[in-house]
DNA sequence: ATTTTTACCAAACAACCGTTTGGTAAAATG
DNA sequence: CATTTTACCAAACGGTTGTTTGGTAAAAAT
């Protein structure tokens, strides 16, 4: 019987999961304790505290987002619309296995005013994200439009993975990430080749 | 010295206020009581308690939007484009008066599934609005057309509202709101008069 | 003018929160 | 083998939470 080994990424990781799907306040460390097979009291071995803890998921799964996604975007061997299809199969994976949506857009929605050290963590994350949309789409667009677009995608996939959760329809974000690559052969006046 | 007037529409008023950008979990009932000149205790002689006060703002909200802003979409006085530039004008005011970004999606990522009873209110929110847009639509969109517009419609501006908030930059709404009105021109295949 | 209802306050309530403390058995170190 | 460090538990801490209770002055109704 193999013991569950507890350690900083164990606990990071279970935290992870409860914060994404009931938020922060929502989450007691006793909850946290209680995933990893714990007492409270005992994640303050690990961590100083809640909101410290809070800081380290934050920065993990931005750390996740750029090794396996955000990555895609700066590889010199592949094209755009590769490196699309590409972030699309990451976005698709990750939100369809789970359950709670973004764990940033959330946390950002219920923290934003109340625990401000949030703030800059979760921004950069989504900036390294709009950079990296935008650096695919400067590939065959002027910077501006890429700009533009970069920030109308993320938006659109945030907006509906959030009405993904709230409809419990995985569509909407199907269709948002379906017309990622659209959006953009229509923009890039390349022509289409046929669908595959 | 004109006495506030304390009713039930002032609590559920500063409530909202205050819910919309602190969360549910953040706005305590002294809070909420602070903020109407009055103890926490005395908020439960007008409401049975703070779940139940939480759903009357999002009634609240809802019947708001209702009056004010989708009940333009089945206007027949209107054609499309006004419609669509009564709505986006309506947004823009709502939103940009106001910190803390969109009510019903904040405290639908919050709360989810940690208080299941708010879900079916900021549901029927969201279907209302995503059905006003494509009645809007179906002026001159194929029915299953209108429909996903609609969806990528409501997607990308709670999106952009989203972003705003935590870029505190305002031209993501208002980009979002812009391209409401220009993707709809390319869908329907009417001439696009000049701009205003 | 008397009664009833309204609109609160002040205080208490149990439950829970994040955090701290003190101890202890096991593991690692020397 | 002796010692230090690690990885916890059990319990307590002060503070806050949503809610309840009992009372009271003003307003409304009779």
């Amino acid at each position: 019987m193999a013991r569950k080994k507890v350690n900083r990424e164990f606990i990071i990781r279970e935290a992870l999961h409860l914060f994404r799907d009931r938020g922060y306040h929502a989450t007691s460390m006793a909850d946290i304790g209680e995933a990893c097979g714990l007492l409270k009291g005992s994640i303050y071995h690990y961590f100083p505290g809640k909101e410290m803890l809070m800081k380290e998921v934050i920065i993990y799964l931005h750390d996740y987002y750029k090794h396996n996604a955000f990555r895609h975007a700066y590889d010199d061997k592949l094209g755009a619309r590769q490196k699309l299809t590409m972030l699309s199969k990451f976005y698709q994976e990750l939100f369809y296995g789970q359950e709670g949506g973004c764990l940033m857009a959330n946390i950002a929605m219920e923290t934003n005013s109340v625990v401000p050290e949030f703030g800059p963590l979760i921004g950069s994350f989504f900036q390294d994200w709009i950079d990296a949309m935008a650096h695919i789409y400067r590939q065959e667009l002027p910077p501006e439009s890429a700009e533009d677009l970069a920030r109308e995608t993320v938006a659109a996939v945030e907006g509906a993975t959030m009405l993904m959760r709230i409809f419990n329809d995985r569509s909407y974000l199907q269709h948002a990430l379906d017309q990622i690559g659209e959006k953009y052969e229509k923009l890039s006046s390349v022509p289409v080749k046929a669908r595959n």
